[in-house]
Order: C-alpha cells, then sequence, then structure tokens
DNA sequence: GTACATTAAATGTATGTACATATATTTGCC
DNA sequence: GGCAAATATATGTACATACATTTAATGTAC
C-alpha cells in the first residue's frame, strides 16, 4: 500500500516530505513485526540488540560505554537495559579492577543460549526488507546512507 | 558516513540485514534531529504530528479514533498525548452529543498559532532527507512503498 | 599531594510505546 | 424492551527514550 493510503493522507507538501514520513512510518512498520516475533523470547529489541553486541565481545567483557557507542539509538539508557538483562540473568555486571569508575558486563551462557534459539529469526530477516530485490536493497542502503552524510 | 563505520560493526550478514538495521538507525537520527528542533517550541515530535492531523480537521473536530487512524504510530496511546496538549491548551476535548462514548477534540487559536510559527520547520524539511536528489527521494518512496508491500 | 576538571555510570522525571484490561455507550438481535 | 456484542475511550503496567542531575573514580595542574 502507498504511504498516502496507508496514514489518509492524500497529498504531501513535496516528495521530501512524503519520504520523510515514509521512513518513519517503515521503519516503525519493521520493528513493530520485529519486536512481535522477539516477545515469546521475553525479550524486547533493545535488550536484544546489546545481547548481540555483548556476543560480539565475547569472552571479552563490554563496558557501558562501549555498549553506547554501538547502540542503534545512542540516547537510550543502556544502563537500565543492562538491569532488565540482569534481573533475566542473561548478563552479569561487576565493577572493573582496573578502573573502578566503569563496569564489565558479560554475556552468561543462558544469554548465548537464548541467542542461539533466536538466531533464525535475525533482525530484518523475514520482515519486509525481503520483499526487496538484493539489487533495491544495495540501493536503499546507499540512499540511507546519503540521507545521513553530515 | 557509511552505516557499517556509524555503529563499529565492520560487516553484516546480508545486503538485506544491513538494510533492516540502516533502516532503523537512519529513522531514529531523522527523529532525533526533528525533535531537537521542535524542543524549543515545548511539543514532542508526537504531540506536533496530532496537531497537524487536527489542523487539518479544522474547524471540523476529531474523534480519538480518527487521530489514530491518521497517526504514524497506530499503537501509541492517542488519550494521553491529547491529555497532554490539553495540560498546554493546544486542544480542547468534549463529549460529543451525539455519540456519547466519543470525544470530539478541537485544536484552539492557540494551538493553530504554535503550528503557524513552527510550519517552517516542518518535519523533514532542512533534514537529510534533502541530501537526496528529487529523483532519489522518489526512488526512496517506492522501496519504502515496496518494503511495506502486504 | 591537594584542588579542580573530566569521565563512567546510575538515577530522577517527563514523555511515549505496547499491550491488557476496565468502563461507558451504542448497536443489533431476539 | 432486554441483553449480548461491538465500539470509543481511558487506565494500568512494563519498558524505553530524552535529558538533566548525581555520585564516584580518575586525571591533571599547580
Amino acid at each position: 500500500m502507498k504511504i498516502e493510503e496507508e496514514i489518509k493522507q492524500p497529498t504531501f507538501k513535496s516528495e521530501y516530505h512524503k519520504a520523510y514520513i515514509n521512513m518513519v512510518y517503515t521503519s516503525g512498520w519493521l520493528q513493530q513485526d520485529q519486536a512481535a516475533k522477539f516477545k515469546p523470547f521475553g525479550v524486547t529489541l533493545q535488550q536484544y540488540n546489546v545481547l548481540r553486541i555483548l556476543r560480539g565481545q565475547h569472552p571479552k567483557p563490554a563496558t557501558i560505554s562501549l555498549l553506547i557507542e554501538r547502540m542503534l539509538d545512542k540516547t537510550s539508557n543502556a544502563s537500565r537495559i543492562v538491569d532488565k538483562l540482569e534481573a533475566k540473568e542473561l548478563v552479569t555486571r561487576k565493577q572493573c579492577p582496573s578502573d573502578r569508575r566503569t563496569v564489565d558486563v558479560l554475556i552468561t551462557e543462558k544469554g548465548l543460549e537464548l541467542l542461539k534459539q533466536m538466531d533464525p529469526m535475525e533482525a530484518g530477516e523475514g520482515a519486509g526488507i525481503r520483499n526487496l530485490t538484493e539489487e533495491e536493497a544495495e540501493q536503499l542502503n546507499a540512499l540511507l546512507d546519503k540521507i545521513r552524510n553530515k
């Protein structure tokens, strides 16, 4: 469905304005789809993303700063997301001996096991992105990178 | 900057996976930029979106259902966003006489005045989308619509 | 080595999202 | 008319975002 019908707005001020609305809407659409798939596993998208970063580091620990640096949403509150993961015993957190300001966050066996189960439904696989051809996905990546050109 | 550098992830499983991450990241990037521009006006992006819909209806009132239908995020809680706008006296809310289950939400003069001030920085104008050519914006719209093809 | 700035993380508050449930009203069926 | 289903909105809870502030530890200047 075209974006005009989707949000019942027949016209846009410009192709640019439409593209902006379309981006925000489609991204929300993708994320909602993904969140629904993750729900049975008891972790949210953001918690999943943090677990993925931690697996990437494993068996080295990560600091909160490193998590923030790599998260999709930089301003989100990594401390509190780690709180939730710790409560589910998917990660451990302990003060780093060499710099006691920082905290070593490590994914647990249970966390690794959960990610393994979730791997087949990796973020983006199976969602609408697959409606594109490989070439179109490349085009999209190029357009998005250009948008963020600072 | 390419998305790989942006989130310090050197490779992706597939062009599709990269496109998914890129979409979510770029959309967040656009919204953060916009939210910062709106901040001096004391309304959030979502509150602004609701005000825009109400101006589109003006001088007719809108129901909460109509707002939900037209909002970018359908599952968001329109009632509570209207609460915030009402507290700022940007909208009024009163029970509709013909169907007392529904509520007539109307934008106030103050609300119209605020939107007028904000018009020059309309969502998406001036943000990164303008890095694209008109043709590229069209391409992007086509790709996004295709992603959502249900 | 003490004082001050910087850094890392945690915490507080307002807002919004996602989803389940509650409440009131209207509609439709008999 | 009476009652069940549907509808419109509001509310409760858990989670996340955005941003300011706090606390503790480290680095640096003198």
